[in-house]
DNA sequence: ATGCATGAGGC
DNA sequence: CCTCATGCATA
C-alpha cells in the first residue's frame, strides 16, 4: 500500500482520465508495465532533447574540471571528494513541462503550491517579506555538514590542482548575450527597484565560534567498503600574518569547504535581500550561462546538502549571479523558458513510514544489499524491486551529503547508532524559505 | 525543504 | 547495478 498510485503516467498512455484508480495497498504495481513505459518515454525524451540546441553545458563543465567522480561508480571504494574535483556529467537543459497532460490536476495543484511559495518569498513587497520561517532542523543539518567539512578541510591539505577557468567559455558556449546584455537574467521580481546593489557583503553571519572539531563525524563503520567522503578539501587557508589577501568568494581560486560555507550563507542571504527566489536565480543561470538548475538545486546549495565536488561547480556560477544581480540595475530581460515536451515521470511512490522504518532498519545492516536481498526485501515490504533499489541508492547517496543527522557531535560517534528513531525533521529556524 | 526518480558514466 | 548530479512532485 505504500505506493499511492503507482502508475499513471499521464502521457504515454492515452487515456488522461482513468489509472489511478487503484486502491492503495491492494495492489503492487506491476514492474514490468513501468520499465516499458519508461522505456518508452525515454526514447521519446531523447528524441525531443536532442533537437536542442543546449548541449553546450557540459562541454564547459568539463572543461572546468573534470572529476570522474562518482566514476567511481560503483566504486564505492573511492572518495569522490579527494580524488576529482569536479563534475563530469553534463548538465541537461531542464524541461519544463508543458501543460496539458493527463497530469493536468496534478501540475495544477502543484504550481499552485508553488504560487504561494513565491508569494511569499518574492512578493518582494518593500516592506518586507514575511516569510513563512518554520523549518529549522535543515539550517541545522547545514550547519552540521559544514561542521563536517570544516574539519575534514582543515585536517588536510590538498593539491592545488583545481582549476576553475570557465567564465569566458560558458559565455562562449551559449548563446552568448552581446556584450552590453543585461546581466540580470532574470529580473522577473516585481522589479520594485528595490535593488540596492550597495551592500556587499553580508559579513555578518560569521560562525559561531567553535564547533570545529577534529573529527568528521562519520558514521559508522560498514562491513562493506565505506566510501569515505572523506574529502581532502583543499584547505589551504592562507594565515592572516602572511599575505593575507584571501578572497573567499573568488570564483578563480579553489574554493575552501570554509569559503563554500560562507558563500553559501551570504548567497542566501543576498538573494533573499534582492527578492529572488530559489527558483529565480536557478532559471537566470540557464539564460546567463547556459546552465539552468532547479530550485531544488540552488535551495540544496545554500543548504550544503552538495557534494563538495558539486559545490565547487555551482559556486563560481552563483557567484557570478550575485555579482551581477547586485551589480546590474535591472534591466528588462526576459528569461524565455524553454517549454514544452512532456516528461513523464513515474509518479512518486509514497512509502509508507512502517515501511520506511523497516528500510533503514536493513539499510543500517546492510546498506549495499544484493539484488537479491533487494528483491526479497521487496517482496516482503510489497514494493517494487525497483522501488527499494532506488530507494537504497537515495539513501546512500543521502548519507553522503547529509548533514549529519543532529546527532554527532562532539565524538561524533553514533550517528544514529543507538537511537536513530526520529530524526526530528525540521526544528530550526531559517528565517526564510 | 525533501522524497523518490531519471540518466549519464563506469565498472 | 552503483554512484552522482539533478529535478519533478510533494508534504
Amino acid at each position: 500500500m505504500a505506493t499511492t498510485a503507482s502508475n499513471h503516467y499521464s502521457l504515454l498512455t492515452s487515456s488522461s482520465s482513468m489509472v489511478h484508480a487503484e486502491p492503495p495497498g491492494s495492489m503492487q504495481p506491476g514492474a514490468g508495465g513501468y520499465r516499458d513505459a519508461q522505456t518508452l518515454v525515454q526514447a521519446d525524451y531523447t528524441l525531443q532533447s536532442n533537437g536542442h540546441p543546449l548541449s553546450h553545458a557540459h562541454q564547459w563543465i568539463t572543461a572546468l574540471s573534470h572529476g570522474g567522480g562518482g566514476g567511481g561508480g560503483g566504486g564505492g571504494g573511492d572518495s569522490p571528494w579527494s580524488t576529482s574535483p569536479l563534475g563530469q556529467q553534463d548538465i541537461k537543459p531542464s524541461v519544463v513541462q508543458a501543460g496539458g497532460r493527463g497530469d493536468e490536476l496534478q501540475q495544477q495543484h502543484q504550481q499552485h503550491q508553488q504560487q504561494q511559495q513565491q508569494q511569499q518569498q518574492q512578493g518582494r513587497p518593500p516592506h518586507l517579506v514575511h516569510h513563512a520561517g518554520n523549518h529549522h532542523a535543515a539550517a541545522a543539518a547545514a550547519a552540521a555538514a559544514a561542521a563536517a567539512w570544516r574539519s575534514s578541510a582543515s585536517a588536510a591539505h590538498l593539491p592545488p590542482s583545481m582549476a576553475s577557468a570557465n567564465g569566458s567559455q560558458a559565455g562562449l558556449l551559449y548563446s552568448q548575450p552581446p556584450p552590453g546584455f543585461t546581466v540580470n537574467g532574470m529580473l522577473s521580481p516585481g522589479q520594485p527597484g528595490l535593488h540596492h546593489h550597495g551592500l556587499r557583503e553580508a559579513h555578518e553571519e560569521q560562525h559561531h565560534g567553535g564547533e570545529h572539531h577534529p573529527q568528521q563525524q562519520q558514521p559508522h563503520h560498514q562491513q562493506q567498503q565505506q566510501q569515505q567522503q572523506q574529502p581532502p578539501p583543499q584547505a589551504q587557508q592562507q594565515h592572516p600574518g602572511a599575505g593575507g589577501h584571501h578572497d573567499p568568494h573568488s570564483d578563480e581560486d579553489t574554493p575552501t569547504s570554509d569559503d563554500l560555507e560562507q558563500f553559501a550563507k551570504q548567497f542566501k542571504q543576498r538573494r533573499i535581500k534582492l527578492g529572488f527566489t530559489q527558483a529565480d536565480v536557478g532559471l537566470a543561470l540557464g539564460t546567463l550561462y547556459g546552465n539552468v538548475f532547479s530550485q531544488t538545486t540552488i535551495c540544496r546549495f545554500e543548504a550544503l546538502q552538495l557534494s563538495f565536488k558539486n559545490m565547487c561547480k555551482l559556486k563560481p556560477l552563483l557567484n557570478k549571479w550575485l555579482e551581477e544581480a547586485d551589480s546590474s540595475s535591472g534591466s528588462p530581460t526576459s528569461i524565455d523558458k524553454i517549454a514544452a515536451q512532456g516528461r513523464k515521470r513515474k509518479k512518486r511512490t509514497s512509502i509508507e513510514v512502517s515501511v520506511k522504518g523497516a528500510l533503514e532498519s536493513h539499510f543500517l545492516k546492510f546498506p549495499k544489499p544484493s539484488a537479491q536481498e533487494i528483491t526479497s526485501l521487496a517482496d516482503s515490504l510489497q514494493l517494487e524491486k525497483e522501488v527499494v533499489r532506488v530507494w537504497f541508492c537515495n539513501r546512500r547517496q543521502k548519507e553522503k551529503r547529509m548533514t549529519p543527522p543532529g546527532g554527532t557531535l562532539p565524538g561524533g560517534e553514533d550517528v544514529y547508532g543507538a537511537s536513530r528513531d526520529t530524526p526530528p525533521h525540521h526544528g530550526v529556524q531559517t528565517p526564510v524559505q
